[in-house]
DNA sequence: ATAGGCGCCTGCTGGC
DNA sequence: TGCCAGCAGGCGCCTA
């Protein structure tokens, strides 16, 4: 579910809420998470302040002042929200940490499990994670020059390309097909035929439906929140996806929906199609 | 080395 | 009404 700005909304609307609170206590469930919880962690975060939310990606991180960083992953279906400690927990939820004297809660839930919570040392620990992955820069700093080099070197499809974060981090396949028709290009080009000039297209195209979506707290299709378990409303702008068989917004040619890159994609056959 | 496919999970929807 | 197939915003691992 979750994608870039799903997952910038989360941490803006934690930040208020978390920085300066101190994890008094901290509940888990027996449900083991992608990358598996280490009870051990339990220790090394009771009595730790929160000093600052980020996000890398689609990774949520929480700097706590002893150098640790919780990293939050919401895969699918998770959700991370702060919440008073009198309303009962919604059913999935794997961790609570209760928050200063306990009026208040950071909850993890996530129906799918695909998510995970992991807890790094230091700063240094969690970017080797991230270099030994080979997590791709943030759209906002993307080079067109960089872009251009890695599709040139590559026989995948655009749409396959915007998927994997080693190129660029943060895009998943709602954004991905919007960023295509944004930038009129055709999700099964091939990352080598992109030229320069599309190329750059499709760099501004990622930046631009991204910095939309962030402005409308982003999509909820089905389970996402944002940290104050408010929805988005990215959802009711969409001009591809989901919209299988409706008009372009472009051209009125029906939009389409194929298979590509073992995931759903939608596109204009028209407008995406016709060289610039 | 790269690219495609499957598995991991649960819940919901639509067709029969 | 009930059942079952198919689908869902992600990623890691395996194989060819």
């Amino acid at each position: 579910m979750p994608e870039l700005p799903e997952v910038e909304t989360v941490v803006r609307d934690l930040r208020p809420f978390l920085v300066g609170r101190r994890i008094t206590a901290l509940r888990m469930s027996r449900m083991s998470l992608r990358r598996r919880w280490n009870a051990a962690w339990q220790k090394r975060l009771i009595g730790r302040r929160v000093c600052e939310a980020g996000r890398r990606g689609k990774w949520i991180l929480l700097h706590l002042d002893d150098a640790q960083v919780l990293v939050i992953h919401l895969g699918m279906t998770g959700q991370l929200t702060v919440a008073s400690a009198d309303q009962e927990p919604p059913a999935h939820t794997h961790l609570v940490f209760t928050l200063d004297r306990g009026q208040y809660q950071l909850r993890f839930t996530d129906i799918r499990r695909f998510g995970s919570a992991t807890l790094f040392a230091d700063p240094i620990a969690l970017e080797k994670f991230f270099v030994e992955m080979g997590l791709g820069p943030e759209p906002f700093v993307l080079e067109s020059k960089y872009l251009h080099e890695r599709l040139a070197r590559t026989s995948r499809c655009l749409k396959a390309v915007l998927l994997d974060q080693t190129v660029v981090a943060g895009v998943g396949n709602i954004y991905a097909d919007e960023s295509l028709f944004e930038a009129k290009l055709p999700p099964t080009r091939l990352g080598r035929q992109a030229s320069r000039q599309e190329t750059a297209r499709l760099r501004k195209a990622i930046v631009t439906v991204l910095n939309r979506a962030i402005d409308r707290r982003g999509s909820s299709i089905r389970n996402y929140i944002g940290g104050s378990g408010l929805k988005g409303e990215m959802q009711h702008e969409f001009r591809v996806y989901g919209r299988a068989g409706q008009p372009c917004i472009r051209c009125q040619s029906a939009i389409e929906r194929i298979r590509l890159a073992g995931r759903s994609t939608h596109y204009c056959p028209k407008c995406q199609f016709t060289e610039e």
